[in-house]
DNA sequence: CCGCCGCGCATG
DNA sequence: ATGCGCGGCGGC
């Protein structure tokens, strides 16, 4: 195809045109492929289908097409194919150039799964795709190109001309040549030389004799890492269930036998046994030969965790975060081959090719990292959602603190709630008790860990038990503070205070990746004598190795947890009984299972509560419960220490009495008073640039443009803002947002398709729309 | 008067 | 997103 420079009349007039519908000979000859492009327009893209092509092109196919003036040569997804009808354009086409995949990546299901996102998280189709595939799979990630060599062609080698020349080969070529016979399959240079004990000559005589032939070919030369390939873990045989478990495995079983697409909040108490529940019900599916999905937080992606599934199905791909792009790859061919019975795996998992898909499960369903906080914004809750439509499979949602969103689904009966409000062999729930720190001696010293928590700590240990501390900051201090002026020190780049980290000695920033000596004076106003103040885990480790010298405490937070094995490391030395107390942030609070911890300290339960956001009291109940939740594992019993400065704030009373439903009642009440989610939805309009003042006013056009929009088109979505947002600074841009809120998301969906394609732009000012946000900073 | 840079626009 | 065309501005 010529590349017209300018676009000019006369060169279009000597272009080659198609044929007009009435020059073809019939309308099959225009074979058309719809292409999606990676590109924030949310567009299909029409090309010709080469002859060649024809038989091979199908949707879910990736291709690369001519783009643009320039015809650049870009990736793009084929999402159908077949003849031209009246509905496409009459405009001169281009050509797809190549198919890059030998086999579709994507069936309908997942193309339609894939359309759903775009429209519901307003974005495009292609950015979609794009993000589904995991870059391993599109780079062909442990595989490699070799010439394989087989017999020529029985025909060929019948001939008398043939038949003479193998009569009278060397011996050599007579071992390759018959080496080749019997193995009865392509072999690659390597293998064939082996296989006739000979060197590269004969072969390549016998190619130049053309008796044997040669061809390329993908090969996989996948290393046997222990991890993809785990073939000796010792299986086990199923626990037996309580009557809680069985009534909870009978009814999901009901809903895959019937083969509906309804979906369980599985609301079981922290220790209630929800994995022997899961495991049960995939073993029915796996029965069937199907297979089945399990999305857990990316945290809670254990060793102890994934043991638990290896040890009871023969096949299960673990799809973790340090799984190298070759690994993925050989992972994701597995799953759509139908070989893998179990996908475990954190957000993206949603998306696996499983071929028979027969149940998926999300646990820890109120953890908000099954949000994606990049384009495509999708909820992984809300896509399984939808894919076990599609697929027509159940849908368990598990938790002990399940969302509010969850929550208001079973009160409204779209969902189907399922109790397990007792742990297993009837232990009971630990005892928690809230203490109020404002009177605390010891806390008035300056120290973290208060009187009652220190003397129950003593006990703890001195009976043996194991402890753990919760404490939601890192790095020693969160914050230089000056007393000259009174303000403490913040990030050049954003609007956040410094956390002094002890161990390196920088002042760190949290939010961007500055981090610099600590100053000696104060950068506002030039006083000396800059003090530290506030607690993060490294402080606590020294305060508890002081106030406990003879037992054995570790850290785990993320300065902790750099390399890959280190989360397994620091769980099996507490496991054993090698540390006794073991501190730190959210990392500690999911999912672990230690029968010997007795104690459990929430340090400072108000760093959550008090943020600015919507969600702080429904995150402050969870983290409490889920923390309690690690102890009383065993017959010792356990128990709870909560250190607050407000020990009346239902979010904490709640917790403390183990009772979801009066905080649910109690959240929700407040929630549908103020029209917030789950009883409306929320897009949140995120914009960012160099001047605070652009921004702000940019801030208000758009807010207007929208609210003038939806006034004009009947819709009723309310704008909220424009506000600076709670981090207005991060990484040098100014940031400010605001929310469309409706109690119908289509209204909010709907309006901004409206509006889309026909906003300002602004120069230097980037802005997104983020549906269903669950992070308001 | 010509060349370069930046904005706006279309992308099949 | 991204490249290209067009128009504005600055240099010669």
């Amino acid at each position: 195809m010529s590349k017209p420079k300018q676009q000019s009349l006369f060169e279009e007039e000597e272009l080659p045109e198609n044929p007009m519908p009435w020059e073809r000979e019939s309308a099959q000859d225009l074979y058309l492929a719809q292409i999606v492009l990676n590109r924030p327009v949310d567009r299909v893209f029409h090309y010709l289908v080469p002859e060649s092509m024809r038989a091979l092109l199908r949707a879910g196919h990736r291709v690369q097409v001519p783009f643009g003036r320039g015809n650049q040569l870009i990736p793009g997804y084929c999402v159908g194919v077949g003849p031209a009808d009246e509905n496409q354009p009459s405009i001169r086409l281009k050509t797809v150039e190549t198919i890059l995949d030998s086999r579709p990546l994507f069936d309908a299901k997942m193309l339609k799964l894939t359309r759903w996102i775009a429209d519901r998280y307003l974005c495009s189709w292609g950015q979609v795709l794009e993000c589904v595939v995991p870059a391993g799979v599109k780079n062909q990630a442990g595989t490699r190109m070799v010439t394989v060599f087989e017999l020529a062609a029985p025909s060929h080698l019948a001939g008398d001309e043939s038949a003479a020349l193998i009569e009278k080969l060397p011996a050599k070529q007579r071992a390759v040549f018959d080496a080749l016979k019997l193995a009865e399959k392509p072999l690659t240079l390597e293998a064939l030389t082996q296989a006739a004990n000979c060197g590269s000559g004969p072969v390549q005589s016998l190619k130049k004799k053309s008796l044997i032939r040669s061809h390329q070919k993908r090969m996989q030369h996948f290393e046997n890492d222990d991890d993809v390939v785990h073939a000796h873990i010792k299986k086990q045989d199923d626990l037996q269930l309580n009557p809680d478990q069985c009534r909870a495995l009978d009814q999901i079983l009901a809903a895959i036998r019937g083969q509906r697409s309804e979906t369980f909040v599985l609301h079981g108490v922290t220790g209630s046994g929800k994995t022997e529940v899961y495991i049960q019900a995939i073993r029915e599916v796996v029965s069937y030969g199907q297979q089945a999905i399990v999305l857990v937080p990316e945290i809670s992606l254990t060793p102890q965790a994934i043991q638990r599934f290896r040890s009871r199905f023969d096949s299960v791909a673990v799809l973790h975060s340090h799984l190298s792009d070759s690994d993925r790859h050989y992972h994701w061919q597995n799953i759509a081959a139908g070989k893998v019975q179990v996908i475990v795996g954190a957000r993206s998992a949603v998306f696996a090719p499983a071929p028979h898909l027969g149940l998926i499960i999300i646990d820890e369903e109120h953890e908000t990292s099954f949000k994606q906080e990049t384009a495509p914004r999708y909820h992984a809750r809300e896509v399984a959602r939808q894919r076990s439509e599609l697929e027509s499979v159940p849908l368990i949602l598990g938790s002990a603190t399940p969302t509010l969103n969850s929550w208001l689904r079973v009160i409204e009966k779209k969902d189907t709630l399922i109790s397990m409000a007792k742990r297993v062999n009837d232990l009971p729930m630990p005892n928690v008790n809230i203490i109020d720190v404002r009177n605390d001696v010891q806390i008035r010293r300056n120290d973290s860990i208060g009187r009652v928590l220190f003397t129950g700590m003593q006990h703890a240990l001195g009976a043996g038990g194991q402890v753990i501390l919760f404490l939601n900051l890192r790095g020693y201090s969160p914050a230089l503070w000056c007393k000259g002026c009174g303000n403490s020190v913040k990030c050049p780049h954003c609007e956040i205070s410094l956390t002094w980290h002890r161990d390196k000695n920088l002042a760190v920033c949290h939010s961007c990746d500055f981090s610099a000596k600590p100053p000696t004076h104060c950068p506002g106003c030039g006083a000396p004598g800059l003090r530290f103040v506030g607690t993060g885990t490294q402080r606590l480790e020294e305060e508890v190795k002081a106030k406990f010298p003879g037992y054995k405490c570790q850290r785990m937070d993320s300065d902790t947890m750099r390399g890959a094995g280190s989360h397994a490391r620091v769980l099996n030395a507490f496991a054993s009984g090698e540390v006794d107390i073991l501190l730190g942030t959210q990392m500690i609070a999911k999912g672990l299972d230690f029968p010997n911890v007795t104690l459990v300290g929430v340090v400072d339960a108000d760093t959550m509560l008090h943020q600015p956001d919507l969600f702080a009291s429904e995150r402050t109940f969870q983290l409490i419960a889920q923390v309690a939740g690690r102890t009383g594992r065993g017959m010792q019993g356990g128990r709870v220490f909560v250190q607050t400065a407000s020990p009346s704030e239902p979010a904490i009373l709640k917790a403390a009495e183990h009772d979801f439903l009066g905080f649910a009642k109690y959240e929700m009440g407040h929630r549908k008073e103020m029209l917030a989610p789950p009883y409306a939805h929320y897009a949140r309009v995120i914009l960012r640039g160099p001047q605070e003042e652009h921004v702000q006013e940019f801030a208000r056009q758009l807010s207007q443009i929208l609210s003038d929009a939806a006034e004009e088109k009947k819709l009723s979505v309310q704008i909220l803002g424009p506000a600076p947002a709670p981090i207005i600074r991060l990484k040098k841009y100014f940031r400010y947002h605001f929310q469309l809120a409706a109690v119908n998301v289509e209204e909010i969906l709907q309006l901004w398709r409206e509006v889309d394609g026909k906003l300002p732009r602004e120069k230097g000012i980037e802005y997104i729309i983020d549906v269903d946000p669950v992070n308001m900073r």
